[in-house]
DNA sequence: CTGTTAGCGCATTCAT
DNA sequence: ATGAATGCGCTAACAG
């Protein structure tokens, strides 16, 4: 049989006074008498005392917790979510509450629905690819993409493709595989597009997605001259990797591999995984703030006349966080000549020349 | 503007009735009229009514919530149990709310008041390395190992261990490295303890703990004539197979490597990866239910008499579940001869000869 | 200035 | 058999 823990009731009975006036001692808002506050202070903590949520919560309409719906929990880039956004909203002495979409629409809905009723004061969502969250009574931040119509904050895909191509190019890589998994996902799309852009017309290209070339032999590309490999996650960067030293090829050697979002074990692999990672926490602490400012603000429904849409908000939250490369050892320079030297490929050939 | 959402007050109004009576109509409760009863559920109905899960919580003193308290978000099993967790949750019509507890007794203990603080009604806590976690007022289920005082439900990771070794035995090997982070986990002490005990006392075992010797030189072991490798996380495992990869060693032909928990990656690599797999999805569903029963159940704090403490609970819900091989590529038979043969050891000597 | 009354939305008594 | 008070613990709007 445990004690009942102490109410505001209870205090309140020990001094003689009000419920309230237990309240207003202790947030300091409505005016008791300095003394008293301070004794009710006192026994408060000895006590200690501790707001029950619940009734708080019924009482503000606030329940002090936000939500979390995930696409797909068991996707190894979610640990690093969850964490920056528990560590973001635990700082904002907020809770989290958290929903697994399994990846359909259908389920997602219903997720978010879920938490609002549990009384969640805003919700974060990753979005299943490419769906479109529908609007809600409820404060909301997405994270996907700059380029999707909706996107609160998310890492610049984009340039991070365009980076990471950079980075190949200057190990002086001239021929790719760019390499997704599905062209429905915009982040991988995104990525995609960003390595493409990032390299030059005359480079050799072949963009593969797996879900549609699930079997593609990635060491015959190797001897069929491409050098660099670069993937939309560390996940199929590890396959590759692993696929290509497996076949005899030396890493980074003969061909350089790189991935996205430095999974937990891109730096424990041999030779360890480049990779371009996104700043969860800075994600993460912008969403968190997007909702803040979204469930404090009055939130204007109607957005500021003369913006066309888009990213007009409540509060201009950073919409793209650069991406950081982490280079480590599978990639380097490109092979001095490509040994076998098959179909010879004319784009590769002239850039070669101009670049030494 | 959002139109306020329908309460029980707002729809007793409308049939000029107490609130109370709407109430029971929806929950088949109290008794009211049939005829008035359906003509209500079917307004509730097409309102879209549903109750205030904060004021509910507030009434009954139950949230609907548990908390799942773990030693590190980004520790990259957890998508796993958060997933299982959920689901298990949501099938019993409960939230989940998050907590991280950074590997810190300070912190985990911190989360754990703060959950309670939030009304959560259980919670399920991984605990950090070795910690026991503190007696609450609040229902608890603990998933750490067998072995642990005060565990709940977890894998069988001892009889794990030594289903992993008699994998390993029965493909010849007789000479392990078994490979751990810390000796602090029970969970990794019960894996070695595991595989130790399922290997025969003339095989030559080497243990090491990656904490204490971090810059172990895996192909000088192999080298040495180790053939297998056997270790407490597929993390460990992965760094394991690609540095003897790398070091020019063929796995499995010529060593052979194994891990645990199956983590997202072990499918991916080449060659994929041997691994005792925990089933998530059981321990998982086990915490929740025996949160459930020590939820509903008007939980007898005295333990029945004539039980010497250990497991005795309210409800003897299943303690270890067992772990299932997954074997893949990365396990083999051991190579016919140790060619390098150095240091011959006797005890492998004799062995091999009863074991043609 | 100090402190109290009122009521958030629900479910569980209790009186008809 | 039906239905109307009552109060969970808290805080925002009031009265002393």
């Amino acid at each position: 049989m445990q004690a009942a823990p102490p109410t505001l009731q209870s205090i309140a009975a020990e001094f003689g006074v009000s419920s309230a006036t237990v309240s207003n001692a202790l947030s300091g808002k409505g005016r008791v008498s300095e003394g008293l506050a301070a004794r009710i202070r006192a026994r408060a903590e000895a006590l200690g005392y501790a707001p029950s949520l619940p009734a708080r919560a019924l009482r503000t309409g606030r329940s002090g917790v936000i939500g979390l719906v995930l696409p797909d929990l068991a996707n190894p880039l979610f640990p690093k979510i969850a964490q920056a956004v528990e560590a973001a909203a635990a700082r904002e002495g907020y809770g989290v509450l958290i929903a697994d979409s399994h990846g359909e629409v259908g389920a997602q809905t219903a997720a978010l629905q879920r938490l609002v009723q549990r009384g969640a004061d805003g919700i974060i969502v990753v979005p299943r690819r490419g769906t479109r969250v529908l609007e809600l009574d409820v404060p909301l931040a997405v994270i996907d993409t700059p380029a999707t119509p909706g996107n609160t904050v998310s890492a610049d895909h984009r340039a991070g493709g365009a980076a990471l191509a950079a980075h190949l190019l200057g190990l002086g890589h001239r021929a790719f595989a760019l390499v997704g998994e599905s062209r429905e996902s915009s982040v991988q799309r995104d990525r995609i597009g960003g390595l493409r852009a990032g390299l030059p017309q005359t480079a050799r290209i072949e963009t593969i997605w797996l879900e549609e070339a699930p079997e593609t032999d990635f060491p015959a590309l190797a001897r069929d001259g491409i050098t660099a490999f670069a993937a939309t996650s560390d996940l199929h960067a590890l396959r590759i990797l692993t696929t290509l030293q497996r076949a005899g090829l030396a890493i980074p050697r003969e061909a350089s591999v790189a991935g996205f979002d430095d999974l937990a074990f891109a730096a424990a692999v041999t030779p360890s995984l480049t990779t371009m990672a996104q700043d969860s926490d800075r994600i993460a602490g912008a969403a968190v703030a997007a909702l803040m400012a979204r469930i404090d603000g009055p939130e204007p429904a109607a957005p500021p006349a003369g913006t066309t849409g888009g990213s007009a908000g409540g509060t201009a939250a950073e919409t793209a966080v650069p991406m950081t490369l982490i280079a480590r050892e599978s990639t380097g320079p490109a092979p001095a000549s490509t040994r076998s030297e098959p179909r010879p490929h004319p784009a590769t050939r002239s850039q070669r020349e101009t670049t030494p």
